[in-house]
RNA sequence: GCCGGCGUAGCUCAGUGGUAGAGCAGCUGAUUCGUAAUCAGCAGGUCGUGGGUUCAACUCCCUCCGCCGGCUCCA
């Protein structure tokens, strides 16, 4: 007879047959408060599973709603009542797959007509109803043909499609109310545990993600164990909203585009240019300081570079069209890589010299389907801060822990602290030698584990030319952003014949590595922008501080202050407009400007200034050597906290 | 590129067949004011583009462009 151990390690015995919902019940009925399935030795099951004898030892633990694992099942339980709903409503949409995702859940319909936002709002308005009815789910267990004649009978021919390639066997399907799926399970045990939903949107969808295919209608939603918890991620949409860096760009000057010029190309204006300035200038310290060579190249080149370089075979989808200059073709470049590869060609170089790192803000354009298109964060034109290096494969190790390190350390200075790494590993269509993918793979992942650096591993998911390291940076609201690449490369110095005389007098090939530690600076920039909402720290900051007078009497010694903090190098600006102080602190305060420094007559006579810190409200007056001794530490990259 | 939504003044948005409206911003004037909006006046739009239907189109239909959300893509 099974043995069930119980989360308080006391044991008891069950006979076989007995579900694990009628096992925890006699243990202590508290466990199955808001149980929605069971933990089985690891396993999520339903909680009416039944305890087989197959295993004689099963630690039971209830997985509850508001676990991640019972709110995973609770939102797959909503995708199955929302294709109720829709089926109910409109029988002759197809239904397809229907997961549960972060937050919520989606289904995929094939419908004639696309849903609309009426529509949605009555497939809400039915699931409720479903919700209440608080119907069962029934799990039953058919062979694989009866399971083709159940869907078949229906016309559900995205299901049969799904079956067939199953393997022979039992198959599992789930009823609720008069619907029923194709499904793995678990589920909760009725639909009254979806305690708090929401249908967000539709969407087109391919089949099984392939443009090939025909186009669903996906309609996604959002389901909670609690309506105070639906209540906090509608607040956290809109503190993304908040944050969106195409409405703040708008707000504070920033950038724009412009219809006129082109859907991807971006205008930086004087407040953005001002931030990308300061990075730019921090960017070329740091990398003289970090042994690199700053190098300028062409925005166009010859389409036969670009030909040996392999990029019209194999990236033609993403280049501009050639353009026609006395008989030659040309194209704006893509990639800044085969410049480089030239300039290292230019002469003949020694294996003393090597590594050789040639950094550069080059500017590439990429035709990016329309689609694909998003603020600064997807764009067709924009500035990598790229760099390649040049060495020997008995370099390869240092100089990854190398550039891994800059790179924290840069995306630190900007107040990036949290980031997801990825390794990515030889896929299928892959160049070079196996041996040298080996080699470059431990190097990789050599580099990471000495730096103590958490990583995840995506099998096969490396470039076609060499295995590589992402970075992605999250926001403060935890979103990732993949901006930092690291990517070794064996194909180009191939294809370009690149080399050097190794030492023993012999032509050797050198290692390509490829790398941007912000990736872009549009889309770094647009992560920026996002973190800090638009409050720049101080050092990044466009405008540090602007003068308030309280009235035209102390424009002449406020005309003064200016000067004196113009000539510590602090960004300042006077606002000696006539208005009230009330509404020119609003107005500073909608800009973000770290600091506002109030003078009426009481600091004239005085010969002070009064700051307020945009975060830290009013502050005592103090002279201005003071106030510029004070914020000098923070005029430091990193410096980020207002005094 | 595909699916859906949207496009009215610099910005945010009203206006559903009878030739355009508000708030903020802007400009002018008054006000000289102490920590998140002083008052008044003025000006501002071929309603994204091109075509069609109609006596009449911001409004209905089509094309294209752009934006938004997805899908796909992102060596």
């Amino acid at each position: 007879m099974p043995k069930i151990i119980f989360p308080d390690n006391t044991e008891a015995v069950v006979s076989e047959g007995t579900t694990f919902l009628d096992a925890i019940k006699g243990h202590n009925k508290e466990l199955l408060k808001n149980a929605v399935a069971v933990n089985v030795n690891g396993e999520i099951k339903d909680l009416k599973g039944i305890i087989t004898g197959a295993s004689d030892s099963i630690r039971l633990l209830p997985v509850t709603l508001d676990s991640k694992e019972g709110a995973e099942v609770c939102r797959h339980g909503a995708a199955h009542v929302m294709a109720e709903a829709v089926k109910s409503l409109y029988p002759n949409v197809k239904i397809a797959i229907g997961p549960a995702i972060e937050d919520g859940f989606y289904y995929d319909f094939d419908t004639e007509k696309p849903f609309t936002p009426e529509d949605l709002e009555k497939i809400e308005a039915k699931m409720s109803e479903i919700i209440k009815g608080d119907f069962p789910f029934i799990r039953e267990t058919i062979s694989k043909k009866e399971a083709l004649d159940l869907f078949g009978n229906m016309g559900e021919v995205y299901k049969t499609e799904l079956i067939s390639e199953l393997a022979d066997g039992e198959i599992t399907v789930y009823r609720q109310s008069g619907f029923t799926d194709l499904c793995r399970g678990p589920h909760i045990p009725s639909t009254r545990f979806i305690k708090a939903f929401k249908l967000t949107t539709s969407a087109g969808a391919y089949w099984r993600g392939s443009e090939k295919n025909r186009m669903l209608q996906r309609i996604y939603g959002v389901a909670f164990a609690s309506k105070d918890e639906l209540k906090a991620y509608l607040f956290r949409v809109e503190e993304a909203k908040r944050r969106d860096h195409r409405k703040l760009g708008r707000e504070l000057d920033l950038f724009s585009t412009n219809e006129d010029i082109g859907s991807g190309l971006v205008l930086w204006h004087p407040n953005g240019s001002a931030v990308r300035m300061i990075i730019e200038e921090f960017w070329k310290k740091e990398h003289a300081k970090n042994g690199y060579d700053i190098v300028f190249t062409p925005h166009v080149a010859q389409l036969n570079l670009w030909k040996t370089s392999g990029h019209w075979d194999f990236y033609r989808e993403n280049l501009y069209s050639p353009m026609e200059v006395e008989g030659q073709e040309y194209i704006v470049k893509p990639m800044n890589c085969p410049f480089h590869i030239q300039i290292y060609k230019s002469r003949l170089r020694s294996y003393r010299e090597l590594p050789i790192r040639y950094a550069e803000l080059g500017t590439v354009y990429r035709y990016e389907r329309s689609g694909v298109l998003h603020g600064l964060l997807r764009v067709r034109g924009f500035t990598q801060d790229d760099a390649h290096i040049f060495m020997r494969p008995d370099q390869l190790e240092t100089e990854i822990t190398g550039v891994l390190n800059f790179t924290l350390y840069i995306l630190k200075s900007f107040g990036f602290n949290d980031f997801d790494i990825y390794l990515s590993t030889r896929p299928e269509k892959y160049v070079g030698s196996l041996d040298n993918w080996e080699k470059a793979e431990a190097a990789l992942r050599g580099a990471l584990t000495n730096l103590n650096l958490r990583f995840s591993v995506d099998p096969g998911e490396g470039v076609f030319y060499g295995p590589k390291i992402d970075i992605k940076i999250k926001d403060v609201i935890g979103r990732a952003w993949q901006c930092s690449t690291l990517q070794v490369d064996f194909n180009l110095p191939e294809r370009f014949d690149v080399t050097y005389r190794d030492d023993q007098g012999a032509e050797a090939r050198p290692i390509m590595l490829h790398r941007a530690l912000m990736g872009s600076l549009e889309r770094f920039f647009g992560c920026l922008v996002e973190h800090y909402a638009g409050a720049f720290p101080f050092w990044l900051a466009p405008k540090q501080a602007v003068i308030l007078t309280v009235t035209d009497r102390n424009n002449e010694y406020a005309a003064k202050v200016l000067r004196q903090l113009k000539a510590a190098g602090i960004r300042a600006a006077l606002d000696d407009r006539n208005e009230k102080l009330g509404y020119k602190i609003r107005e500073a305060e909608l800009k973000k400007i770290p600091y506002m420094l109030v003078i009426g007559d009481k600091e004239q006579a005085e010969e002070k200034i009064a700051p307020r810190s945009k975060d830290k409200g009013n502050m005592e007056p103090v002279t201005v050597d003071e106030f510029i001794k004070r914020v000098e530490k923070l005029t430091r990259p990193g410096g980020g906290e207002i005094l």
